[in-house]
DNA sequence: CGCTTGACCGCAA
DNA sequence: ATTGCGGCCAAGC
């Protein structure tokens, strides 16, 4: 289709931003499984971006469909603080089979696995 | 325009 | 297990 020429002919082109790739990385996980912000980060081409992870998240509006919640800190530690956050979490990932271990996922056993092309 | 904050990460003490 | 430090970088004030 067409080739890649001018980004910014049509109005609506793509800008393929930092934040863009996250989501979409995010997006990507399926149910049962989960991603540390770093493995994110990577996976989105942005290496030691993780916190930028955090940003994206952090910063979703309202009504977002984004599974954010099976993105874990390193370790399989729940990143959200105060609030209904970490309960929130926790019972969602529980509630789709997501093995625990104490306040910790179970990376081991759960953590997401990039099938096809590693991120080169 | 500059400093602070943060859903981070890894390492060292 | 906890605390501290450096790195990274966008948004808020």
């Amino acid at each position: 289709m067409a080739d890649s020429r001018s980004r910014a002919a049509d109005g609506a082109d793509e800008a393929p931003s930092d934040a863009d790739r996250i989501r979409l990385v995010v997006a990507t996980l399926p149910v049962g499984s989960v991603a540390t912000y770093g493995d994110v980060a990577a996976w989105a081409g942005l290496p030691r971006r993780a916190r930028l992870v955090g940003r994206v998240l952090a910063t979703l509006p309202a009504g977002s469909r984004l599974p954010w919640h099976r993105v874990v800190a390193a370790g399989g530690r729940i990143a959200l603080r105060g609030g209904s956050g970490p309960g929130e979490q926790r019972r969602r990932l529980v509630a789709e089979g997501v093995p625990f271990r104490g306040e910790r996922v179970d990376l081991a056993r759960c953590r997401w696995h990039p099938d096809g092309p590693s991120p080169s």
